[in-house]
This record gives C-alpha cells, structure tokens and sequence, in this order.
DNA sequence: ATAGTAATGTTATAATATAACAAATAAAGA
DNA sequence: TCTTTATTTGTTATATTATAACATTACTAT
C-alpha cells in the first residue's frame, strides 16, 4: 500500500454531505410520485449510502439496530423492496448485496463495476454496451428486459497500488 | 400457445443424445487434465444438462436422492465446485442456479441469455460486448476480471407465442 | 503394502429470504 | 371531524441457500 489504506475516508471526504444530497433527491422523487418514504424507508437508505461498498440486508438490519432498534429481517427486506421498485437501489446478485443508485428517477439499464479489493462500485450507463447486447440479443430473437451486468475486477486505485 | 407447449420435448427433442455427447466430452476434458470426473460429479453434471433451464443446488440434490441416495448438501456443493472450477457448468448469479457449460474447455467471459418464461438460457460469446465492457473499463481505470452477464427477457420462442 | 492425497460422508449450523397474520398509522371520503 | 380503507410496520415462524468441521473411504504413487 502506499499512501492511503484503502476504505480510508481519504477517499471519499464527502460521503456526508452526498449522502445528505442523496436523501433529499430521495424525497422530492418520491413526493413527485405519491410514494412515502418513510423515516425507516430514508433510514434504510441512509445506511445503504453511508458504505461505501454494497451492504447485506443483514448488515443493514444489524446497523439499525445498533442504535437500540429491535427490527426483524422482513422490515428491512420491506423497505428494501420498496427502495428497488422505485431505483433507489440497485441489488448486486453476485454479492447478494444492495448498494445506492447513482441516478435515481431514470429508468436505466446500468452497468456495475465492483472492486474485488476495496469492494466500491461505480454505475455506468454506457450505452456501447447496451447497444451490444441488444444486438446480440436481436440477432437471437430475444426480447431484452432486465440484464443483470456486473463486472467484478480492480478499481483505477487498487490496481495502482500493487 | 400456439403448437407447443414450453418446455415440452418439441423444442429439444434430441436431449438425450446431446447430454450423452456433452459428458463423453467432459470426460476428455477432466482426462487431459488429470482431474477426476467421478461417477458423483458426473452425475450432477448430468442432472445439471438433463433439465432444460437452470436448476438451484438442492433441486439437483432432489434428483439425485430420487434415486434413492442419502446424499447432503455439501456432497453436492461440493460436484458443483469442482464442475465450476473446470469450467463445466456456469452459476448463474440472478437465479442462484447452475447451467451446463455450452462451450467447455474454452476460458470465455459468456452472456446469458435467461428467458423469464420458459427459463431456457442462451450463452454467447459476443466480441462487441466484451470490448464495449473493456472500453468502458478501461475508459474507469478498471481492470476486468470476471463480468457477470446475465440478460433476463424472453426468448424468440416464448416471445412470438403471445 | 503403505503412506500420502483427494474425495466423500455426516452432522451441525450459518446466511439469506419470505410467509402469514396482527397491530398501528396514514389517507381519503362521508 | 369521524370513520372507513389502504398502507405500513411489528412479530413469529420458517423456507431456502450455503458452508464449517471433522470422520471415513478410496484412490495414487511410491
């Protein structure tokens, strides 16, 4: 390692603030669509944003009741249904992991790239990939709906720091 | 439905022949490598091919006791590990199941191709998807390792059934 | 033959996720 | 406002997926 550990706040100053930016975007989408975020709801997405890699339901679950809460895994899975359906969140399946949506309210076909060494994530939404698969779908008669893409591998600062 | 029902022998009549052929190649493969493909792993992978859509870890464990076994799900964990680790079977991340490989023996980073109704699943090899990933990637810093590519929609078939 | 390695058997348990129903709370109409 | 209805949350139990740990068996190579 060189100057920084990974994980390190070094990285990401800000999470503070963005995680507030992120919540308030949070309300006035779901104000905008009738939809209740409820104080679990934005808690549960607060802690989601706080971490900075994909969190379980479970260490969802446990982070909420660290403050004396004595919630049960359906109400986390609840709000994290809730918090899907409307992109908030994005589900890693090769993590079984949840993890904030970048661009919340778009309804987008998103890319994920996931360190394998510091475990962060960053969307994309390249639209060269989705036209690949669509063409390779295209060719197959297949009707593209959900693709699940998630390239897992080494971020620009941890292949660096070797 | 029009003709056929899904999933019915219609759309893939030849399945024993096909599995017969796909196990005298595993065995080659296993062969050259000095790994054992033995009866219990060859097994597995046989129930992994007989079923025309993925099949999760203790569907194959039922097939397998169905004969009359005492198997536990670690013995099966274990074939699918090893099937994995030679490239024989795929997992596929968003239905926590395992599909046979179509193209053994060759390293490849595959798409799938999951149909939501009849559950069939298409692998590819798309060239233009894999250098659009790596342009994307390379674009980040990010150093690919393994994608997960996993395109669920409906197939030619169950699409055009409508 | 036998020592070493690899594979399988066995029991228990961890980790992830959902079903079902009860209670509380918010929203919408009288 | 009151009250009815729908939504959300609480709670208990359980399903589903996956692995740890250690004993036993069966191969492999001397």
């Amino acid at each position: 390692m060189t100057s920084k550990d990974k994980n390190s706040p070094g990285r990401d100053h800000d999470r503070g603030a963005r995680v507030e930016s992120v919540l308030e975007q949070a309300e006035t989408l779901c104000r905008e669509r009738g939809a209740r975020l409820t104080p679990l709801r934005r808690r549960v997405l607060e802690i989601i944003w706080e971490n900075h890699a994909p969190l379980g339901a479970y260490d969802v679950l446990q982070r909420m009741n660290a403050e004396g809460g004595r919630n049960a895994p359906p109400t986390v899975y609840r709000a994290l249904d809730f918090l899907l359906k409307h992109g908030l969140i994005h589900r890693i399946e090769s993590q079984k992991a949840f993890v904030g949506c970048a661009t919340p309210g778009n309804a987008h076909k998103a890319q994920f790239f996931i360190c394998r060494d510091c475990g962060t994530v960053a969307e994309t939404h390249s639209v060269e990939i989705g036209e690949a698969i669509e063409a390779s779908a295209t060719r197959a008669g297949f009707l593209v709906e959900t693709p699940v893409m998630e390239i897992s591998g080494r971020c620009k600062e941890c292949h660096d720091d070797e």
